[in-house]
DNA sequence: ATGTATACCACACAAATGTGTGGGTGTCAA
DNA sequence: TTGACACCCACACATTTGTGTGGTATACAT
């Protein structure tokens, strides 16, 4: 799809997306220019250039903000209250908030998901084939549901501590605790969402 | 928050959230009045005072396209495939794709949220306080996790028919399907996706 | 009768913004 | 050594764009 970036290139590129998400749109040029500190306009001109010619933007000649990321993607989603009052009409006078993931983004990749394999979390509701969005943080507390690599896999389990003894324990009742050596295992990340899509 | 909005008001603003959700960014003053055949860009500019005084936007002194809406929030999360092989550093040569929630927006508002009350599908991984998003349609098919209308009550349920009658299955072993009079009972829509967060 | 709000218009002006021209330095492969 | 690239600069220019001034018409409440 798109050429490699040099370094420079991208964080151009990240510094666009980044104001295309979380600001409010796609910068001017002046406004790049200002960020990296160069002098001159031309110099921004060359990189959109080249940024979209390697297939990383696309550009509208002659209009403000107009870079556009490829695969860009937007959510906003309106969260009900729960409905089961009973108005048969549901309005947008019953929205209870946001859902507001956006903190979470682009604070320096420290955001990812996962597709969940195996089924040791079902009782928590976390399904094969589900996606958990894990931050990435090494430390953890008791009962948060983590992301763990133990013998060079990353397995979803429920944290927990008693006692000095650090246990990754499933939700699944046909699985057992895991007692783990403090040294032996590394903490990736802590779950905190997860997304499930049907067809 | 916000005083309530003549037609044409809402239409303006509507028009405004749809270019900056499902477009680029933000549309000009001269963009918002071609769409409206206004013929002048003090008329647009009225409407943007009006909207900002009524709270539902947020304006920027002379700036291109600095429409901002009141709780505007963006989501992109990348993807990883499953990591399971064993890499210890996550990298994102490993990105699977991207959430792409961006197509299910603003369709005519046929797509929100339900916050999940009781523990009637906790088996299929639907779990009290979780975020269904349900996209309106009146048709289903055989197997869908569905949300009707039953007793003024919103229940989210699997859909199952078999020979004429109609059911709404449960995902727990303690609820007992119920079987459906086809007249009584409508389905607001189909459960395309699941959302959970954690602290 | 007066004021306030909605819903438009025309026209002008200054600032913001994209674009063009014409430079410069360095690196690296052909 | 020539060319292609990455990586910068200065400056000018035309268009886009936000903003201001000053209108008209209707409706509605005080």
């Amino acid at each position: 799809m798109g050429a490699a970036l040099t370094e420079k290139q991208n964080r151009v590129l990240k510094f666009i997306a980044q104001r295309i998400w979380r600001e409010k749109g796609a910068p001017t040029i002046r406004e790049i220019a200002q960020h990296f500190k160069f002098s001159s306009t031309g110099t921004v001109r060359d990189y959109l250039r080249v940024l979209q010619k390697k297939g990383y933007i696309k550009l509208a000649k002659k209009k403000s903000r107009a870079i556009e990321l490829i695969n860009e993607k937007l959510l906003q989603i309106p969260v009900l209250a729960q409905i089961c009052a009973g108005t048969p009409t549901l309005t947008y006078e019953d929205i209870e908030g946001y859902l507001d993931l956006e903190r979470i983004l682009f604070q320096d990749d420290q955001i990812f998901a996962l597709r969940v394999k195996g089924e040791s979390m079902i009782e928590a509701g976390i399904m094969p084939d589900d996606l958990v969005l894990v931050r990435r943080q090494l430390l953890c507390e008791n009962g948060d549901v983590i992301v763990a690599f133990i013998d060079g896999e990353a397995t979803v389990k429920y944290f927990r501590q008693r006692k000095n003894k650090v246990f990754l324990e499933p939700a699944n009742k046909g699985y057992k605790p895991i007692l783990i050596d403090k040294d032996t295992f590394s903490v990736i990340g802590k779950v905190i969402s997860v997304v499930r899509r049907y067809v």
